[in-house]
DNA sequence: AAACACGTCAACCGCTTGCTG
DNA sequence: CCAGCAAGCGGTTGACGTGTT
C-alpha cells in the first residue's frame, strides 16, 4: 500500500518547516482533505502522503488544541484508557481538539510513569528508559481518581471548540457528544461508575467506531 | 561552562481496515 | 468474491530541550 510512497523519490523526512506547513495548509484549504497520496505531486511538497496526512491531522487542522492538558482532560484520559486500553484515536475523539498522537504521547510520558499500564505491551526498549517499567496491576493511581468531580471548568477553553471531525460528528449524531457520560459536563458532578460502564461502553465504542449513520459496513 | 542524563514530543514505520472496481 | 488502493491506527524512534552533576 503505502510502500508505493517509499519509491525512491526524494521524499523529505524529519521535521516540517513552516513553509511546508503553509503549502500543505493551502493545499488542503483549496482541495480539501483526502487524496493524500497525490498531495506531494499536486502541491509540490516533497513529502509522502502519509506524512502530509499526519501533519495536517496533528498540527495544521483547525481547532487543534495545543498546550498542557487540563486536569479534567488528564482525568478523562485516565478513565478512558482504563476502559478502552490503548485505543488512542477513540480516546482522542472524546477530547475535543486533542489528537491521538498527543494523547498517546501524554499517556506515555505523564501518566504511564505514574504506575499505570492497562495492557503491558512490549516495552523492552533497550536503550533509554523512555517507557517506564510499571506494575501492571492498577492502571490508575488513586490520586487522579479522587479528584473526579472536575473542579473548575477548564478555564473556558472548551468554548470555542467546534466539532468538525467526522468521527466526532458521527458521535454527536449518536448522542455521543459533550453530553456523553464520558465527558465532563457543566455541573461539576461528572462521575460515573467505571465498572458499570464497561459493558455498555464496549458496544458503545464498537457502534461508535463503525458508525450508526451509514458510516459503517 | 561543559558533559551527561533524562524528558518530551514530532514524525516514521508497519500493520490493519474499509472502500472500490 | 477478490485484489488493489487509500486511509487510519498504534507502536516506536530519534531529535531536541532542559535539568543535573
Amino acid at each position: 500500500m503505502e510502500k508505493k510512497e517509499l519509491k525512491p523519490r526524494l521524499l523529505r523526512k524529519g521535521l516540517w518547516k513552516p513553509e511546508e506547513d503553509l503549502i500543505l495548509k493551502k493545499y488542503v484549504e483549496t482541495h480539501g482533505e483526502g487524496n493524500w497520496a497525490t498531495v506531494s505531486q499536486k502541491s509540490g511538497l516533497m513529502r509522502g502522503g502519509k506524512s502530509c496526512r499526519l501533519r495536517w491531522k496533528n498540527y495544521l487542522r483547525p481547532n487543534i488544541k495545543r498546550g498542557r492538558m487540563s486536569d479534567e482532560e488528564k482525568d478523562l484520559i485516565i478513565r478512558l484508557h482504563k476502559l478502552l486500553g490503548n485505543r488512542w484515536s477513540l480516546i482522542a475523539g472524546r477530547l475535543p481538539g486533542r489528537t491521538d498522537n498527543e494523547v498517546k504521547n501524554f499517556w506515555n510520558t505523564h501518566l504511564n510513569k505514574k504506575g499505570s499500564r492497562a495492557k503491558p505491551t512490549n516495552i523492552n526498549r533497550n536503550n533509554k528508559n523512555k517507557l517506564h517499567q510499571l506494575p501492571p496491576s492498577h492502571p490508575i493511581d488513586g490520586e487522579s481518581l479522587a479528584n473526579t468531580s472536575g473542579g473548575p471548568e477548564v478555564d473556558g477553553r472548551e468554548e470555542d471548540i467546534t466539532f468538525t471531525s467526522p468521527r466526532v460528528e458521527a458521535a454527536k449524531s449518536f448522542n455521543y457528544g459533550p453530553k456523553s457520560p464520558l465527558l465532563p459536563t457543566n455541573d461539576a458532578s461528572f462521575f460515573y461508575d467505571d465498572e458499570t460502564f464497561i459493558p455498555i461502553l464496549d458496544s458503545f465504542v464498537l457502534f461508535g467506531t463503525y458508525g450508526s449513520n451509514g458510516e459503517g459496513p
